[in-house]
DNA sequence: GGGAATGTTTACCACTTGGTAAGTAAATCG
DNA sequence: CGATTTACTTACCAAGTGGTAAACATTCCC
């Protein structure tokens, strides 16, 4: 009862405990992106770590819980992809070709991050809201690096929210391609991609773009 | 025993029946595409219709094979969509206008059958080769299309095919966009939406076509 | 050493799931 | 009319779900 903290975790147990919450909520992400959450049982989980569906209710005290906690990784491992994306070199419409090179191959080396994130916003609630302030620090800072743009005249002048509503789901679509691409058996690769979206980006561009009327 | 098939059905029993099932399926496609397959219980299904679920088991045998025939009418009418996107008026690029509003258009109406192409995609196995296969005729219509764009030199020479892959999961990505949008709290319009796609193409199409290096 | 946290397992429970069996009201047909 | 098929409902079940309680093993600390 006389309060005292336990002592600082030197290395053994509390970074035993550390290591298995880790892996725990790594697997998680992985499954609860590519399968969706409902999908997949806590026993499925475990089997997969190779413990029982206890084990994983003794870190955290629901399924529910456990998916907040996936959700602060996934929000965390995105705003670390997207601020090295938005710290890339260069200036103008050299940085910005860096920068959505990046989120391509975000999507391409984890799909299930994107996933998720489509994942628990068809789920909604609380969720969703949260992920929206998890990730307001990257919002921010592409606003402001939007306005900036446009100012300077290298974006045409809009909504920075509503592009970045766009971008987002741009994407998410990127992940979607992804997913496609390997349902119809293709593996995708970064360079076959970027290949691939530059001719589609081209055929959409003069659909939408260029005729104004 | 006798195997006299049924007499060919006049109006009332069977037009009965294949009311119902046309109900059934109508929703399971709605609360499928938008909630996901294994988030959606029979039960669920059941009480949205004011039935049972043994009523649902009646018409198909079981969960699987009801997919099934929402996959049937989801890629029928994606065929339907479809079809009527190709066959827009004009030529060249503003014909290529018409058809991607068209598309996108459809992604606001019907996000639910677009989100249920991603949710089957996800699933895989057969029921994402079925819609492969019932997908088929506007595959090699879109094929064909693009081939003679290409021919006639407004369109950049490269794999139909993959060009073909790019604008599925592109439509996907607008369905993306639209539940994005509405997670957010932004009710999408069709005007709204098309003029902030032009806008983020426009970002994009200088982003990764205009810089070719 | 002994005792107390800590991490995990075995055993169990209430509830939901997809699915079956049997019964029933109404339409159809001889 | 009576018999049968059709379109359902009520009653039920085995399996799987998320979650709890208690036992067990290991590490830590004195």
């Amino acid at each position: 009862m006389a309060a005292v903290i336990t002592s600082p975790p030197k290395g053994s147990r509390a970074a035993r405990t550390r290591a298995t919450e880790d892996r725990i909520l790594s697997v998680a992400l992985e499954s609860f992106g590519t399968k969706g959450f409902d999908s997949v049982s806590l026993d499925d989980l475990a089997a997969d770590l190779g413990i029982t569906k206890q084990a994983i209710l003794y870190h955290w005290s629901s399924k529910r819980v456990l998916l907040d906690a996936v959700i602060d990784r996934a929000a965390l491992e995105l705003i670390i992809e997207f601020d090295g994306a938005l710290s890339e070199e260069g200036s103008g419409w050299s940085r910005v070709e860096s920068i959505v090179r990046r989120i391509f191959r975000v999507a391409m080396r984890r799909p299930e991050l994107l996933g998720f994130i489509r994942e628990i916003s068809r789920i909604g609630g609380d969720a969703s809201l949260r992920v929206t302030a998890d990730l307001e620090p990257f919002v921010s800072r592409a606003t402001t690096y939007f306005e900036r743009e446009m100012d300077e005249g290298r974006i045409r002048r809009c909504d920075p929210g509503l592009l970045l509503v766009s971008a987002y789901s741009t994407v998410l679509g990127a992940a979607t391609e992804v997913e496609v691409l390997r349902a119809v058996g293709i593996e995708p690769t970064l360079r076959s991609t970027v290949v691939r979206r530059r001719e589609l980006l081209a055929f959409l561009h003069a659909a939408m773009v260029a005729p104004q009327g």
